[in-house]
DNA sequence: CTTATTGTTTCGGTGTGCCTAATAATCTGT
DNA sequence: ACAGATTATTAGGCACACCGAAACAATAAG
């Protein structure tokens, strides 16, 4: 019997595995999964070999490593973990969206399940976090919101931001600053030429501002298309 | 330069060390500070070496351990986090008084100064914990109220309740079940012969019911003195 | 098709915090 | 004052999570 609570290291290890996979398809591999956690790249190799004794990840050496039904179900309860918590940090302790990955990192390791149920409800039961990421439910369904990077949207297209990467804390205090959250509306204008800043357009019809986003702010957008919008833009051409 | 960042466990040591002299006043043993943290004599001996080391405790082989000033400090902002988080816990995630000595012992470690600021602002900088026990201000201050076990008063004697040991979970359900709660009014009746259980009088004048209270009990409420009711007894005589 | 280059794993070793068993110091009762 | 009990420390080891360097695979280049 394996009933042994996983350290705080092996969910990390799990969640990165995770979320790798969350936005897009290859699995991760062991550089990746290194880079991401901070540590050595002996050091992934070891702890691999740690999660798949314990039934987390399928692992064939020299090649990617995939999570089990387990390693998934742990996964998913870490990741609505962490995003539970940064959604409490935001809404009832006045944190910002840059602040909160960090604390997040740790205190999801920290508290008890008690915990988590007694914030989800107080919050009533979020469906995302603050950068837009989806929280999974505590029977560890997910509701994936389709969504594509705004870099990689054609001229023209309209939506609404639907999820910001959390990855870089200077980009989201950029963000905050210009006013830019999740649910604005967004119109990509056009790119300048020659592997230029991307155009859009953001904000309600009566009060929208033009931005040239760098690639790196552009890839960090993701973007929900307005179906009503598109279906327009069809028939005025 | 000692700049290290404390581990969690040398800030429960030195917790531990400090809370055993908080109302009394011998300074803590080897074996006592084992017995308190579940661990070995061993392990103490070696960990009081490097709290030692650090800075944190004064100590002399086969004698007591006492803290530093340094240590005091350490001391005193675990010791604030952790009531802190208690307070937290009940007022603002519904959680009953005998639940959050375990939740708190370890998001202590956790969280961050900022949480810590940011929680303390929101409960309204409060002064004492849901057992009571004082709340050390940020820059290390406490006010400790004057207090008595109930155990060890003399009959007759009136005050309120100012403080409950939160040592046993038990011991606060059964007083939550008997709604008995900080601040209550508190009168000595008299002992039961043979060193039975304390007679005692809790309640309003109003509303006041009479409990026969275990030693394990008295000694586990400490009582604030009435000075006003004090004085109106001795004029009665 | 052999050789670089890159990615991955293995090997030996570190630091922390815990354990049991053995030893040493202190305290107690006669 | 001293044997025996109690309390504390040391010795030797273990589990965990990490590291750098060396060995090894897989792949890309010549
Ligand atoms: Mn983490
Ligand atoms: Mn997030
Ligand atoms: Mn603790
Ligand atoms: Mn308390």
């Amino acid at each position: 019997m394996k009933t042994s609570t996983p350290s705080s290291s092996i969910e990390d290890y799990v969640k990165v595995i995770y979320s790798f996979t969350e936005w897009q398809q290859k699995p991760i591999t062991s550089t990746q999964l290194a880079q991401r956690l901070g540590v050595a790249n002996s050091s992934v190799s070891e702890m691999v070999r740690k999660l798949k004794d314990q039934g987390l990840v399928d692992h064939k050496p020299y090649s990617a490593v995939t999570l089990t039904a387990d390693g998934v179900r742990l996964a998913l309860s870490m990741v609505r973990r962490h995003r539970l918590i940064e959604t409490f940090l935001v809404q009832e302790l006045g944190y910002r969206w840059d602040e909160v990955h960090d604390e997040a990192e740790l205190l999801e390791h920290a508290v008890s399940d008690t915990f988590i149920d007694r914030m989800a409800a107080k919050l009533g039961n979020p469906a995302r976090d603050p950068h837009g990421d989806p929280i999974p439910a505590a029977d560890g369904s997910v509701r994936m919101p389709s969504a594509h990077r705004l870099s990689e949207l054609d001229d023209g297209h309209t939506g609404r931001i639907t999820r910001i990467s959390d990855e870089n804390p200077e980009l989201l205090r950029y963000l905050a600053a210009e006013d830019i959250d999740l649910d604005a509306e967004v119109e990509v204008v056009g790119r300048r030429p020659f592997g230029g800043p991307l155009v859009v357009r953001i904000g309600s019809a009566a009060a929208s501002r033009e931005f040239d986003f760098a690639e790196e702010v552009a890839s960090a957008l993701w973007v929900h298309s307005d179906a009503a919008h598109t279906g327009c833009n069809v028939a005025d051409l």
